[in-house]
RNA sequence: GGGCGAGUAGCUCAGCUGGUUAGAGCGCCUGCCUUACAAGCAGGAAGUCGCAGGUUCGAGUCCUGUCUUGCCCACCA
């Protein structure tokens, strides 16, 4: 850290963000205790736990600013904070990952290393990307309590994992069945509906006859999936179908299979327009079928090994691969003279998110919990009875208890929850919570039963309904596997989805089922903040799980915000390879200027487009990052040629090539600003305030401040109202843009211009100055801090040091840290309307001086008096406020260029050789230039000004002809419109004027 | 097939309940190494708000249609 920050001219990341990282961990300022104070003095957000799969990347750290800013901004209001960080297992996809790579590195699979040394592997990797994963965190600033981080296979969280599985089990909210699931044939495992996405493949449509029984002729049926003919088990027509209603009841013959199916009617089934209005029924290998199947009684054949093969249901295809089958199949029915026309088709095929690969639907036994409305409805923590989980969930938001914002959010997750569809909650993977169920296999009288576990409350046991056997769940412990006494029991094998424990999260990390002071005081958190495509996942299962544990919403708000898409229009993600470590971002930019730019594009209703681009380790040439670039190792750069490795956060860095890390132009304006706050603090504020002596400060009256003053503690005022205001309602982009305007355009622009030649005048002005700056600085950082907290938190050191009395009426002593300081309050007796359009005449007319000079290249012209004739209430107004800034201060360069001042008089004359500039109706500027007044341009300068004039005239004339706008628009409306008009008239006036008098 | 967004300056985007001459950043042009900042300062140019209708005294803003585009959901053989 720089003892001497003057000394330094550009602000340097590097050497503030690691040390003032580690004071705020030495302060223990981000962990809050449970206090007594009511519920409003609280701030609890629950982080959307990363997966350990990988490093983070800039989507964690747009979603982190926006967690972080909140929870900063709150702490810095007083409240209790908590910041629950933690990361989660992700079952399926650490799983792949890790077995991806053992195959890849040692060519093993995860049957040469069985179940305990796969998930020993895993556990290693974890650790890694853990560390990983946190230690981002910490680099970019997040403001986490660390004393508290969970791990969704951590003690507690298995924990909550179990209460929470042995009480729907008990309750019948969990239950075993053969379903039909969306099978990964790669990884074996059934996955959910969210994790499979639609692939448009070109295909065909076959049409295959089956003849009937009877040799009364054949059916035809259409297909995509010929080799399922194996499993099917009827042909549906549409009951109403003249064609073919008559058939229902017969039976066909089933090719290749020697077996007699039934046709059947089913007008839900059988859409009679398409293909041939007969549809081949596979209750085990397609949705609809399997519906059908079960509306109508059909058996299910399953003629798939996991794997994907054809199994021994499948006749002499056995052992087929399904495309391999396909193709048998399809040439066998050629054979035999079956096949009635192939068509080209182009239909959805569902691809597993994980392997890639394509999705069987396949009928296996799953555990499903209950998401319907059940009978009697369901008893939740606290006595409250909700008619089925999915409903309760449904009614928080409608009945406003969990608001979104934006709102148009709560229809995706409420049409969601409206399906109730069961949650499949079972994997068929090693990596996960396993099902704390245990089977006996062989028949036991209930008595028994009730014997061995009389005076167990924490073991419950029931049949399966498919199967007959029983099924044993513990609460806590593992069930010995001799608990039945003449039995072994033996557990299931399957672990849960990954989302049973991260729907806990929110109370699970707070210590529940113990109902420690955490959960108490912390218990709902305030909101959650999420991006769209895990609303239903996860948002959803939060409320539920909630509701059913603890009787309560989770959260009050959830802040949906836009995701960041790469320079083609893609999301970022681990897996595709597009993304961007925010670590390196910090490390070019700082991560107070990666923070700054990503709220800054945080909008409502836009994804964040952030093209990348790899900057080439040898010339630094940037070279933009390409769908075409992802996973590879090596990459020459566009214009030195040399080669280099692209970084990517999922591939390794080799070491024999430098790394070109990425980097974005976007976060140049975060960098911008963070420059020009370490400018202007070190180079005038702090300066200013080693002039003075510390404790200097004085109270403020209002006598003591001038038109400047006045305006920029306004203008403060109004930004902190401001501020406030949006980031209530999670307006991340409009916050951050008044503060900018506020901070660069008021008080760098003006303002600290205004101050330099006050801080030379005599008397007490310098001190007041000063003391305004010291104010004005020190809101500045706190309103900052949210957002680029390490800056903030060095220079208020350095402002703590130099002035540690500060205030305006009420003085009092800073010291201590910014992240703990209080949020600035409005003080409205500040703001003052009419004094802010004084300010903005005054920037009029030294824009309008500017403009003349630069205009006439006049720049280097000798200083000289500008004039402003205007009417004498302006004059006035003038003389008060510009003849205290301006005219007694020659010298204040920046504001009027160079060395010039105005005199403000009703009935001035116009000086020699000087360009003229209408202010307004009543006011107009003449600034003397010499011989550099070109006449003939200034000439033309004034007929176009007039022409423009003039076209305003006319619209407002018209708008003011017409007859209906004058009776109907409000009074101020049309008062607005005349007022308008009549000093665009005398706008034009004065420039005609000025026109002849350049002769 | 259903739902939700987006189309505003060369680029990326603001513009919330309709009301002065539609804004910002980047880029561009001109001039400045001005004692905080040239990664800066000062000034400037630049838009028929996708298209077509409608409502209204008044539409970037509301309504209808339409085109383009992105995302989510959905079981169509």
């Amino acid at each position: 850290m720089s003892s001497n920050p003057s000394a330094s001219k550009e602000y340097n990341h590097k050497e503030i963000e690691g040390p003032v990282y580690q004071k705020w961990l030495d302060s223990g300022v981000f962990h809050h205790e449970p206090d007594d104070r009511g519920p409003e003095h609280r701030y609890c957000i629950m982080i959307p736990l990363p997966n350990v799969t990988g490093a983070l990347h800039l989507g964690h750290a747009l979603n982190h600013t926006c967690q972080d800013v909140m929870t900063r901004w709150n702490r810095m209001k007083g409240k209790t904070t908590l910041w629950m960080p933690g990361t989660d297992h992700a079952g399926i996809a650490t799983q792949s990952v890790v077995e991806r790579r053992l195959f890849e590195l040692e060519n093993k699979t995860r049957h040469d290393l069985g179940r305990a040394g796969l998930v020993e592997r895993i556990w290693k990797w974890k650790d890694q990307y853990e560390n990983r994963i946190l230690s981002q965190m910490k680099l970019i600033g997040n403001s986490c309590d660390w004393d508290r981080t969970r791990f969704t296979l951590d003690e507690v969280c298995s924990r909550a994992v179990r209460h929470t599985f042995f009480a729907m089990f008990r309750d019948d909210l969990i239950y075993r069945g053969r379903r039909l699931v969306n099978w990964d044939t790669e990884l074996q495992t059934a996955v959910a509906d969210d994790e499979v996405y639609h692939e448009t493949l070109k295909s065909h449509l076959w049409h295959i006859r089956y003849p009937l029984s009877d040799g009364s002729g054949h059916l035809v049926v259409a297909t995509t999936r010929p080799e399922t003919m194996l499993g099917d088990t009827a042909v549906a027509v549409h009951p109403e179908d003249e064609r073919y209603k008559h058939l229902i009841g017969k039976t066909v013959d089933l090719p290749l299979t020697g077996r007699q199916i039934p046709v059947i009617g089913d007008p839900i089934l059988v859409k009679q327009e398409f293909g041939s209005g007969c549809v081949k029924v596979t209750p085990g290998h397609d949705p609809n079928d399997y519906e059908c199947g079960l509306r109508n009684n059909l058996e299910q054949i399953n003629i798939m090994t996991p794997n994907g093969c054809v199994n021994e249901n499948g006749g002499e295809y056995a052992g087929l691969v399904f495309d391999e089958a396909r193709e048998r199949v399809v040439k066998n029915l050629e054979a035999l003279g079956l096949i009635e026309s192939i068509e080209d088709y182009e239909h959805e095929v569902g691809h597993s998110d994980r392997s890639k690969s394509a999705i069987e639907p396949y009928l296996s036994e799953q555990w499903f919990a209950r998401m319907g409305d059940v009978e009697g409805g369901v008893r939740c923590k606290g006595g409250t009875v909700v008619p089925g989980l999915a409903q309760a969930a449904i009614d928080t938001v409608k009945d406003g208890r969990i608001q979104f914002f934006p709102s148009r959010y709560a229809n995706q997750y409420l049409d969601w929850l409206s399906e109730k569809r069961d949650w499949c909650i079972s994997r068929q993977l090693w990596w996960g919570h396993r099902i704390p169920v245990w089977y006996c296999d062989g028949d036991v009288d209930e008595k028994v039963l009730q014997e061995a576990f009389k005076d167990r409350d924490d073991v419950v046991y029931k049949r399966d309904e498919w199967s007959g056997q029983w099924m044993f769940c513990i609460r806590e412990g593992e069930l010995p596997a001799d608990s039945v006494p003449g039995q072994t029991l033996r557990q299931e094998e399957d672990v849960l989805d990954t989302w049973f424990s991260s729907a806990l999260w929110p109370h699970s990390t707070l210590g529940w089922p113990d109902e420690t002071a955490d959960l108490k005081y912390f218990y709902p958190g305030s909101v959650l903040i999420t991006t769209r495509d895990i609303i239903t996942l996860w948002v959803a299962r939060m409320v539920l799980t909630g509701l059913y544990n603890i009787g309560d919403i989770p959260f009050h708000h959830v802040y949906v915000h836009p995701k960041i898409l790469d320079g083609e229009g893609q999301t970022m993600s681990k897996s595709k390879g597009n993304g961007a470590d925010p670590a390196e971002i910090a490390e070019q930019y700082g991560a107070d200027a990666m923070r700054f730019s990503i709220a800054y594009m945080t909008t409502e209703s836009q994804d964040i487009r952030m093209p990348m681009a790899y900057a080439c380790p040898h010339c630094g040439h940037l070279i933009p990052q390409m769908e075409k670039h992802r996973k590879l190792t090596r990459l020459a750069c566009d214009k030195c040629k040399k080669e280099f490795q692209p970084s990517n956060p999922m591939v390794d860095v080799t070491g024999d090539l430098p790394l070109g890390i990425v980097s974005s132009e976007k976060f140049e304006v975060g960098w911008r600003l963070c420059n020009k706050l370490w400018q202007v603090s070190n180079g005038v504020v702090f300066r200013a305030l080693a002039d003075g002596e510390k404790g200097e400060a004085k109270p403020i009256t209002s006598d003591d401040l001038n038109l400047g003053d006045r305006w920029i503690l306004s203008r403060l005022h109004y930004c902190i109202e401001n501020v406030n205001a949006s980031l209530s309602v999670y307006r991340y982009a409009e916050s951050t843009s008044y503060l900018y305007r506020f901070f660069w355009n008021e008080f760098c622009d003006w303002y600290v211009e205004m101050a330099k030649p006050q801080l030379r005048a005599e008397g007490e002005r310098p001190r007041i100055t000063r003391q305004i700056l010291a104010y004005c600085l020190d809101s500045i950082l706190r309103l900052l801090h949210p957002f680029i907290p390490f800056i903030t938190e060095e220079l208020w050191a350095h402002l703590n040091e130099l002035a540690p009395q500060r205030g305006l009426e009420n003085i009092a002593a800073q010291d201590g840290l910014l992240v703990s300081a209080s949020w600035p309050e409005v003080d409205a007796s500040l703001r003052d309307e009419s004094l802010e359009a004084d300010m903005e005449a005054l920037q009029e007319i030294t824009r309008a001086i500017r403009d003349v000079r630069a205009q006439v290249n006049a720049v280097r012209a000798r200083a000289q008096e500008s004039i402003m004739r205007s009417l004498p209430s302006v004059v006035v107004r003038a003389k008060q406020h510009v003849c205290d800034l301006v005219v007694k201060n020659k010298d204040m360069c920046m504001v009027l260029g160079p060395c010039d001042a105005i005199d403000a008089q009703s009935d001035a004359a116009r000086p020699e050789a000087s360009a003229a500039r209408v202010i307004d109706g009543s006011t107009e500027l003449y600034v003397p230039v010499g011989n550099l007044i070109d006449l003939d341009s200034e000439k033309k300068r004034l007929e176009g000004e007039v022409k423009k004039t003039e076209g305003f005239i006319k619209g407002t004339e018209a708008k003011l002809a017409n007859e209906k706008f004058v009776s109907r628009a409000p009074d101020h409306v049309v008062q607005n419109e005349r007022d308008k008009l009549e000093d665009l008239k005398q706008q034009r006036e004065k420039l005609l004027q000025s026109i002849e008098e350049l002769g």
